[in-house]
DNA sequence: GCGCGGGTGTGACCCGTTTCACAGACCCGG
DNA sequence: CCGGGTCTGTGAAACGGGTCACACCCGCGC
């Protein structure tokens, strides 16, 4: 047995035992460098990780080779478990924004373990609720609710990592504009106007909130 | 035991035979009129349900009441799973479109069936998975596609009941409208030029595809 | 048969976003 | 210290779709 330490935060904190003790057992160790790409859209995949350090940024790509980033992970999130009992591909390219440590487990692997554990079953149709509902929501919004309320919502989820907040966002204004689905420069516009009403902070390559409950009102109104 | 007969299509025709065994068995069966809701965005469920005869309406409402119209399911559908083992509440709202006999397991009954044969957490991985890849295609298309490009999709999409083709879609624009996130003008100006270009034919509350092969392409790129 | 209500067709206009174009700021390597 | 990337700001123009406002049609009930 080795002496693996798994993160207590994300969805490993509150998900089986059973799941913790494969994770630390059956799971061989993945490490990525920053920029480099675990799986892609399309990809055949039959593996469930882990995020043990690091983070990893989750995206989709239309035919026409735009990209919408969906979202950022951080240790302890777990994910894969699309692809993990199904004859089909990855749903998203996965890429690391840091040098990140990952552990997986296999499908043929999890499947032994499931019929040992039945609980374990139990944890991934959780995960994949939680995933559901997630989605859900992404979907939601990005129907029903205009840029400016996306770019608010995204930066405020972007900013909270588990329980404490990040002090400064560090992405690009290119790369916010592929988190919300909208041009950079139709970004940039919107970021000036807070900017000026002192509501964010913003600086090359990141940006600062200055003000929470500002934003969140951007976020849930339909208006700038 | 009962002498209940399940559709042997969608998600049940290649589940577990324990699931078609549960099922038939510790399941409840319960009826919709048309136009009777199973169960609304936000309630509380734990319940797991199949279809046996007619089809079901799946949708999800903004804030402002504006709703988007995700998905029809017939017979030998499996929904509900996102619910099951989660503390959360029900992503969407279920309208009976039709009169509508489904059967629904409980969460307890499930777990209890699940320890008992772990095949069943499988398949509702399984499901799950398909919904999420389902769910990430649409998100795909809302926020890549133009209007026509989405509403031919949908009209394709759903004119596929199964194996066998629809002959005429039973639809309003309106509802329509609701499937692709638009306006009912909006639908009603590319269906026109359709029309006029003799790829559909459309009545009163339906349309009929006339040239699947046009309705492909105007799929596929992003003009009109 | 008449009127009313819902489904449909279509035009005019408005608005948010994209597209395009460019200029300035910063950053790093040579 | 200079020069070429990349990131940022911003303005003009085009455009897709939403909104508004009708007119028409059809079916149904009174």
């Amino acid at each position: 047995m080795d002496t693996v330490t798994l993160p207590k935060s994300g969805f490993l904190a509150h998900a089986s035992q059973d799941l913790s003790d494969l994770m630390a057992s059956v799971a061989t160790e993945v490490s990525l460098d920053e920029g480099e790409v675990l799986f892609e859209q399309g990809d055949i995949g039959d593996t469930l990780y882990a995020i043990v350090s690091g983070s990893l940024e989750f995206s989709v790509l239309s035919r026409e080779g735009r990209k919408l980033s969906l979202d950022v992970m951080r240790p302890g999130a777990l994910f894969g478990e699309i692809a993990l009992f199904d004859p089909g591909t990855r749903t998203a390219t996965v890429t690391a924004l840091e040098p990140t440590r990952l552990r997986g487990v296999k499908n043929a692997d999890m499947l032994r373990a499931i019929r040992k554990a039945p609980d374990l079953g139990i944890d991934m149709i959780q995960l994949a609720g939680e995933r559901m509902r997630w989605m859900s929501s992404q979907l939601n919004e990005q129907v029903f609710l205009p840029m400016p309320a996306r770019l608010a919502r995204k930066i405020l989820y972007l900013t909270v990592d588990g329980s404490r907040q990040l002090a400064i966002l560090p992405l690009s204004q290119s790369e916010l504009a592929e988190f919300v689905g909208a041009t950079r420069e139709a970004v940039s516009k919107t970021l000036s106007l807070w900017k000026r009403a002192g509501v964010i902070e913003a600086s090359r390559g990141g940006i600062r909130v200055l003000d929470r409950e500002a934003l969140q009102v951007m976020a849930d109104l339909h208006q700038i």
